[in-house]
RNA sequence: GCCCGAGUAGCGCAAUGGUAGCGCAACCGACUUGUAAUCGGUAGGUUAGUGGGUUCGAAUCCCCUCUCGGGCUCCA
């Protein structure tokens, strides 16, 4: 939601009278927005010439960007924190009144941004709000007094352009929280403290799954060992239900001529983001953003029939695009990746049948993976768009067709759809409820007519394919990063880079823990002994801290008895025969189980 | 790319103008331990940059560059 359409169109809803809903979810709204204009008289007090842009509610709390003589730094937040409290404590009353535009330009005179404002609002009258010294345009509607403001922090400053313009002057923006207890405060604070513990950038440099060097450039990721391990499990069972599903699994290079960009359209509607070609004997190649045009010349090695079709061509395809420095964030946003990327050519008649099959097959990994919360997005046609609007019309019928046949509850993205086609988006949330997209769904209608990607059909004549672009997971890098945030670092046992850790007791129990070890590792069991002569207490420390799944404390007893002490990182102990334990932990792998069931 | 902040040993941090210190980790040694940190010792930094400046003196102040963080913009 583009925060300045608030203001905007605040007046419009007033003019016409309208203020009907309550409820509580509202009355946060109110209690946000009313806070916002705190903050804002708090910091005209203490900068009385400062210009004002918009302050809405948004989720958890408010933010409000202003244009000052000077930058805020975070200093300045306790001191402007302070200010509200006093504006609280005064318990100032919100008053409303309309005036004419004219009035309002009067009183405005110095505040270009509002003026701006005021001047694409259609209506004659505007609305106001005042609360002691500082008049807002505003619709309202707000609190009765500042005093009913309770409990809110300040967070954060940021820079924001003017109405999200990158071309327009940018302001500063701070970021609250506000909500209608202390206690409800507390607790959102605290949920965020646990986010940070979440956080996968942290928990990847923890755990070692993976790095990013400075000395090998940023938004390039190092896979450790271990992230390796959960990276290989994952597409070892991507693979093997992309076989299944009558996926061909294809390996494209790296590297391709310019030309093939240039026919593809990437050089000149994607060029921002692609690295300079490099001459090889005098012709220029450039290194993939995208594995398209390799599936495409793959089937266009030869006259295809329909009777081929559909044909289904899957690839973990390392992709390399050039992002702006400060997009980058850790796993979730780097410049070279694996998307676990499929392209399907089929007829027209045989689409809808494939988006319903990649649907459900987008839906089995994210259940499979333990995802049962994420958000599906249609996105329609934008205002740039190739091919016929008819054609159009009957993707995007398709693509909800797939949906209503799935019984998938989606929202529509207006207008969000890439020039070439519709897609469906499936996002799913890390640990501060960001979205981000992983699974996407693309229907092409550029790709096979720029190249001429074609089959002959059943009347012997040549005929356009219809193309999907589609992922499943999203790439390895970012889904890594959800898989992390998701489970906090504690992985399923099946994900787990270690499974099963054992623990002797002392020296003498080495020979019995290394004979478990033994038979575990010929079940293709991800396990080790910790024979460092260490503490056992320190061992399990340790092992807690790794999240290993479970923990295999052996001694005399376990040793004369052939049983196992077994700890879960749950902290959950019980005494087991060494098979009852190995069948339970073969089930828990087999079944994928995300509890580790003993 | 833009705004603000930060960058000190592998990690987490201290030292705010007087030539760097702590904890964990690492290494060595002792201990052989029953469910989340045994004890002792050793070594490790030209303070992001084989940048520039101010100063008698810079981790500390200023400029440039790089990287990271919070946002904005962007995101086929």
């Amino acid at each position: 939601m583009g925060g300045f359409c608030l203001v905007a169109f605040s007046a419009i809803v007033l003019s016409e009278g309208k203020q009907t809903e309550t409820g509580s979810n509202q009355n946060l709204e109110v209690l946000r927005h009313s806070a916002a204009h705190v903050m804002a008289e708090a910091v005209q007090a203490i900068f009385p010439d400062g210009r004002f842009g918009i302050g809405p509610a948004i989720k958890d709390g408010f933010y409000y960007d202003f244009d000052l003589p000077r930058s805020l730094t975070p200093d300045d937040l306790p001191l402007i924190e302070a200010k509200m409290r006093e504006i609280i404590a005064a318990g100032k009353p919100f008053l409303r009144r309309e005036v004419s535009k004219e009035e309002a330009r009067q009183i405005f005179a110095s505040q270009p941004y509002k003026l701006e404002l005021i001047s694409e609002i259609p209506d004659e009258v505007v609305s106001l709000y005042q609360q002691g010294d500082f008049v807002d345009l505003c619709r309202g509607p707000h609190v009765g007094s500042s005093g009913e403001i309770k409990a809110f922090k300040l967070l954060s400053v940021a820079g924001a352009y003017w109405r999200g313009d990158e071309r327009q002057p940018m302001l500063q923006r701070i970021y609250g929280v506000a909500f209608d207890t202390e206690e409800a405060l507390s607790e959102h604070l605290q949920k965020i403290e646990e986010a940070a513990r979440r956080d996968h950038r942290k928990l990847g440099r923890e755990l070692d799954l993976f790095s990013i060097s400075e000395e090998a450039g940023p938004g390039l990721v190092l896979w450790h060992p271990k992230g390796a391990v959960i990276r290989r499990l994952i597409e070892d069972f991507w693979k093997e239900e992309h076989i299944k599903r009558g996926y061909d699994i294809v390996y494209t290079p790296h590297l391709a001529k310019l030309d093939l960009w240039q026919t593809s359209g990437h050089w000149e509607l994607y060029r921002d983001y692609l690295y300079s070609p490099v001459d090889v004997e005098g012709q220029q190649y450039i290194i993939k953003p995208m594995n398209c045009p390799g599936h495409i010349l793959i089937y266009k090695s030869r006259l295809r029939s329909y009777q081929e079709l559909p044909l289904r061509y899957a690839e973990l395809g390392t992709v390399y695009r050039y992002e702006r420095s400060g997009v980058m964030f850790g796993l979730a946003r780097v410049r070279g990746f694996t998307q676990d990327d499929a392209h399907i050519f089929c007829s027209f008649d045989q689409l809808e049948d494939e988006v319903v099959g990649v649907l459900d097959l987008a839906r089995f990994m994210m259940n499979s993976f333990g995802f049962t919360s994420y958000q599906v997005m249609l996105s329609t046609r934008p205002e740039k768009y190739a091919g016929s609007l008819e054609v159009w019309e009957q993707a995007t019928g398709i693509l909800r067709q797939a949906l209503a046949r799935l019984e998938v509850d989606y929202d529509i993205d207006p207008g969000e759809g890439v020039f070439y086609g519709p897609k469906i988006d499936i996002k799913v949330e890390d640990a501060l409820g960001r979205g981000w997209q992983g699974p996407t769904i693309q229907v092409d209608f550029n790709l096979p007519q720029r190249f001429n990607v074609t089959y002959i059909g059943q009347d012997g004549k040549e005929h356009l394919v219809a193309m999907v672009h589609r992922t499943v997971l999203g790439s390895m890098e970012r889904f890594l990063a959800l898989l992390l945030e998701h489970y906090g670092g504690a992985f399923p046992v099946w994900l787990a880079p270690f499974q099963v850790i054992i623990i002797p007791v002392a020296d003498r129990h080495l020979d019995y823990a290394r004979r478990l070890e033994t038979e575990l590792k010929d079940e293709q069991v991800r396990v080790r002994v910790d024979a460092r002569s260490e503490r056992m207490n320190l061992k399990i420390r340790q092992a807690q801290l790794d999240k290993i799944p479970y923990m295999l404390v052996v001694g005399d007893k376990e040793a004369a008895e052939h049983t196992v002490s077994v700890r879960l990182r749950s902290g959950e102990q019980s005494s087991e025969s060494w098979d009852n334990f190995k069948e339970k932990l073969s089930l828990a792998i087999a079944s994928k189980a995300k509890d580790l069931g003993i």
